[in-house]
RNA sequence: GCCGUUGUAGCUCAGUGGUAGAGCACUUCCUUGGUAAGGAAGGGGUCACGAGUUCAACUCUCGUCAAUGGCUCCA
């Protein structure tokens, strides 16, 4: 007899031997069904593989999230299995589970494949699950492995498994499809009840851009029909959602070839939003001690050069301008920090100074490759709510911490709830990437994961995602529909400080060097605008949005009072505009309900005779008559309970 | 940058080797209508750009640019 230890700390005998099939059973027949793979002393397994000694065990459903990878690595593999059926000979790179769904990379050799062939593949794949043929495990040797493949003439498993250890390689068999996989996976494929294809793209053979381009079959299933229809629905709404159709819908920003690729346009309503996220930003770090600064867009080579920029990126920045006469070098600024730390050091600053809180929205340009532009997420031009702190080490922490607390105020304020922390750490075992000292990474670092610990975050710690001067913490937020955004961003420097050899006097009179954090609770304001869109939908809060009440008069004649009410509502600071147009009433109010504009104000004969406006909510249908006193009193309710 | 797809009126999109269409928007006129589309007429396109094939190209071929889905990259 094994004693098997369940998650809840209970302990249950089994023979040895024993399937965590068998053991989800002897729980319930419910589990049972629906246990897709188990987790054996912290390793994954399969169902059916026999436990021989004592072990945990951790039975895994849809409802984890190791439970979808194994269902979508199977699904992964069925969908090879079925393309291996119809197309006979096409090559298999990797086909992995990501976090919604799976995908595949294949050589389809002369095959051409395109959206069209995806109902096939489908009903191919529908048909092997019909079949419920069990899947597999079989270990192999190296050499087997590689004799496999060999004959079959996959050079891409081939290499894969030139990197595996001899002893740790398994085969999975469905069918007469044979694939390389670590697994788990499902006993068989009956429960992949829901099939969809989204999308094909090509994609490097082991993401690297000199070797062949293969073709990549994104893919997701579920255990239920509804499950998918809800997952569709998902993507409409996000491409109801997508920031660059309401863009223009809303004559918020565009593009246009000729000002050039991945240079946005903001039209008057989107600058105007645009500044009142800035106007919001600067009051809050008013309020934080920052002072605003201004430098221009660009800088001359040799700033880039002391910043360390230059070296790293200036192969991947715009072409230097160089002025005609004196041959001059300057680069379109693509940091703010550089000119920063130059009026840091324009004069000799003391300890009593510190800290230093320098706050600019500056105007950055980076060189992006063509094909990663996208809309306002990755453009080559765009403006950072970038601002620089200069501190003493003693400092670092509260500072940091004051930081964070800026990022959730705005998070609460423009209704992110739920947000995660990325802590960015260096890869300890590739320090050549890096520059500055061991010792100076190692008090960053440690300060970072302190504040973020006082400060109570959800974190997740990320090895190797520092940048290339120090470590950083990232806010990732989900907006309303659950996708996942990167927005503010804290980073601690030592270097830089260093490259432009910053100092200050400490009560001792000695000379101290002060520590530099970057930091920019939006990130860039073109991706928080698009973020915002996304997240609102477009419905944006009343404080910020560009037009916030429309008045719809009846007929003309009551375009004289419509005028009086526009004149009443402007000395309140609202921003009010009348359709005049000789429009039927439910015309307007439906070119005013697309328009996503807050409030109408309808007014005819009743509201001329008695004062009032007749006040329609966007999506909420007629609310009723009221005074403007009221109204406007009711629009400012709703302004101050955002702002508190 | 690489691979795939796309590019027709301000917007959304039909269309064909024989000289260009719809709806919305816009202009004018009629209509003055009470909570999601009143009616009529009209203007508007070098069919992304440049070459080539052809008697003839928006259509076919090649190239360029841009958008888009991915890949690579991201201070």
């Amino acid at each position: 007899m094994i004693q098997i230890t369940l998650p809840d700390g209970s302990v249950k005998q089994f023979q040895a031997g024993v399937t965590s099939y068998e053991v989800a059973l002897s729980i319930s027949e419910g589990l049972a069904r629906n246990v897709l793979a188990a987790v054996v002393n912290g390793e994954a397994w399969d169902l059916n593989r026999t436990i021989t000694h004592d072990a945990t065990l951790r039975l895994l459903t849809w409802n984890d999230t190791e439970g979808k990878d194994v269902f979508w690595h199977t699904s992964a593999h069925l969908m090879a299995e079925a393309i291996e059926l119809l197309y006979p000979g096409v090559k298999f790179g990797i086909g992995p589970s990501i976090e919604t769904g799976f995908y595949y990379d294949i050589d389809f050799l002369d095959y051409t494949i395109s959206s069209d062939d995806f109902q096939k593949i489908e009903d191919k794949m529908r048909e092997l699950v019909a079949s419920k043929h069990q899947i597999v495990r079989k270990e192999v040797s190296k050499a087997e492995a590689l004799e496999y493949f060999t004959r079959k003439g996959d050079e891409y498993k081939m290499e894969l498994i030139q990197d595996l250890e001899d002893g740790t390689i398994t085969f999975y068999q469905s069918g007469d499809f044979i694939d390389l996989c670590r697994g788990p996976h499902l006993p068989d494929v009956s429960p992949i009840k829901a099939i969809k294809l989204l999308s094909l793209a090509g994609a490097y053979w082991r993401g690297d851009e000199k070797r062949k381009q293969l073709t990549r079959i994104y893919a997701i299933t579920f255990p239920k029909k509804k499950e998918l229809d809800d997952y569709l629905l998902l993507l409409e709404e996000a491409k109801k959602r997508d920031h660059r159709k309401l863009g223009k819908e809303l004559e918020l920003f565009t593009f246009s070839q000729r000002v050039g690729a991945g240079l946005a346009i903001w039209l008057p309503k989107g600058a105007a939003l645009r500044e009142r996220l800035e106007n919001f930003l600067k009051k809050v770090q008013k309020e934080y001690g920052y002072q605003q600064v201004i430098c221009p867009h660009i800088g001359n080579v040799e700033l880039y050069k002391t910043s360390g920029h230059y070296q790293k990126y200036g192969q991947d920045s715009f072409r230097p301008i160089t002025t005609p006469q004196e041959g001059e070098e300057f680069f379109l600024k693509p940091m703010n920090c550089p000119h920063h730390c130059e009026i840091y050091a324009h004069k000799p600053r003391s300890y009593k100074d510190l800290p230093l809180r320098f706050a600019e929205f500056g105007t950055v340009y980076r060189y992006e490759q063509s094909g990663e532009l996208h809309g306002l997420t990755r453009v080559r031009g765009f403006t950072q709510d970038d601002a620089h702190i200069f501190c003493t080490s003693d400092q670092l922490e509260e500072e940091f911490c004051k930081v964070i607390d800026i990022v959730l105020y705005i998070f609460k304020t423009l209704d992110f709830k739920d947000y995660t922390a990325q802590i960015s750490l260096r890869d300890p075992n590739n320090k050549e990437k890096y520059i500055g000292s061991d010792e100076n990474w190692e008090k960053a670092e440690n300060a970072i994961i302190h504040a973020a610990k006082v400060r109570n975050l959800n974190t997740v710690v990320e090895i190797g995602e520092a940048a290339f001067y120090g470590p950083k913490l990232d806010f990732m937020v989900r907006d309303a529909i659950g996708r996942k955004w990167q927005l503010g961003t804290i980073q601690v420097d030592y270097n830089l400080p260093e490259r432009f050899d910053l100092e200050y006097i400490g009560n001792d009179n000695q000379k101290y060097r002060p520590v530099m954090i970057h930091r920019a609770p939006f990130g860039s304001m073109e991706r928080f605008v698009a973020v915002l869109i996304e997240h609102t939908g477009g419905n944006f809060p009343l404080w910020l949005t560009p037009d916030q009440v429309i008045i719809l008069p009846i007929s003309d004649k009551h375009l004289e009072y419509a005028q009086t009410l526009v004149k009443q509502l402007e000395k309140n600071d609202i921003r009010v505009s009348i359709d005049d147009r000789s429009e039927k009433t439910g015309k307007k109010i439906r070119d005013a309900e697309l328009k996503k504009i807050p409030y109408m104000l309808i007014v005819g004969e009743k509201e001329v005779n008695e004062k009032l406006v007749s006040v329609r909510k966007h999506g909420m249908k007629d609310l009723g008559a009221m005074s403007v006193d009221d109204f406007v009193l009711h629009l400012k309710n709703e302004m101050e309970s955002y702002l508190n």
